[in-house]
DNA sequence: ACGCACAAACCGACTGGTCGGTCGGTTGCC
DNA sequence: GGCAACCGACCGACCAGTCGGTTTGTGCGT
């Protein structure tokens, strides 16, 4: 049975990390208590500390696991387009659009991160590295390809992911647009830093 | 003497924004101890809380005087320059420059201000609200100049600045290159998502 | 079928270190 | 004499992490 046990074994995990998501989501590394975290699973502090060594360990676990999931998202909406520039612009969108749909995720990936203290400093460049080199890479592709002007696309992709960034920590700090009703005038903007689509030219959802 | 003395009070006032500011930078909120600022001061605890009533009250004075000199730097960079869309630009290249040579300064306005917990969500869009309307005001203006397309100027403002944020970010935690070496790159990123400057043309500085 | 042994999973009262904040005092200036 | 400025030992809330104990499940010999 070292079978259905490490399978239960891996269920309980996955108990604890969701508990824990919203939790650090909403109180923040420092002000989250690893009590109400066991009192979100029905599970005690000790029955905690079974699973996972210490609060920062689950931290970053449950980063990782936020981090694999969108970034698993993006890869795939990329996947779905049909050249290298829509599928930046997939990758963007599909981000964007998963980050307004859940405040709490947006939270914890944006702002929270920071949250921990110097110690976190690594794993947050760690995630945006990640975020950056889909869009990279597939800006990268475009160039080759013609579709956009011959640009620095590592530089472009850090600028594309800060604009995603302040859009969404204006839209959760302030009274700012959803993410989703600025999408089309961000990718608007977007699209232009590199270069494509004359001002001229009018896209299907012009003004 | 009520002259001379509140005189006296506020370099004394001065002398303790000045040591909190770098302990906070290079700390964080949580991590940073009140006794090392009073140690930074040759003050006591004592002292201290003579004059600002908590730590929290401190560090948001360190944070309002940080953000008071650089948006009044960005406004007097932006004065100097021409029309208006060489305000705008101006205004981030201070802002660029001034965080650039000093890292403590970026980490302090960008990273750390995140570690007091969700008690700083306010003050931060505060303090980038007031960044964003430098800006937003001179591309307002530079719209019904001619000088820019019609844009949403409100968005773009947020564009530039995450795209400084991520940029400045991603030189501090990862190794990437100093803003200022990123600069010119960044300003055509930033121009064009506004677009001016047709891809063909070519600019001083072309490749 | 039954108990038995052994471990994995879980419990929760307790501890120990850490700091923000306090307060009764001292100093120096007018 | 009186007040603003400053001192620094002390307090006490807070909470991550511990640890001796209990429960639950599983395999095994009989």
């Amino acid at each position: 049975m070292s079978d259905s046990s490490t399978l239960q074994r891996n269920q309980t995990r996955e108990r604890i990390l969701e508990a824990a998501e919203a939790v650090f989501a909403d109180n923040g590394y420092h002000e989250a208590l690893v009590d109400e975290i066991g009192k979100k699973t029905s599970m005690s502090k000790g029955g905690l500390y079974f699973h996972f060594p210490s609060k920062e360990d689950l931290f970053f676990a449950v980063m990782d696991r936020l981090a694999d999931k969108l970034v698993k998202r993006a890869e795939k909406a990329a996947d779905r387009a049909h050249s290298p520039l829509e599928s930046a612009e997939a990758a963007l969108d599909a981000v964007l659009s998963a980050l307004s749909a859940q405040r709490r995720l947006a939270r914890l990936l944006i702002t929270q991160g920071y949250s921990m203290g110097n110690a976190f400093e690594s794993k947050r460049s760690e995630i945006f590295d990640r975020f950056a080199n889909v869009i990279s890479q597939n800006l990268d592709e475009a160039k080759s390809n013609g579709e956009i002007s011959d640009i620095n696309t590592d530089l472009a992709a850090r600028v594309w992911l800060g604009a995603v960034n302040e859009t969404v920590v204006h839209w959760l700090f302030s009274d700012g647009p959803t993410p989703k009703e600025a999408a089309s005038d961000l990718r608007r903007l977007l699209l232009a830093s590199v270069q494509v689509g004359r001002p001229s030219i009018k896209s299907k959802d012009a003004v």
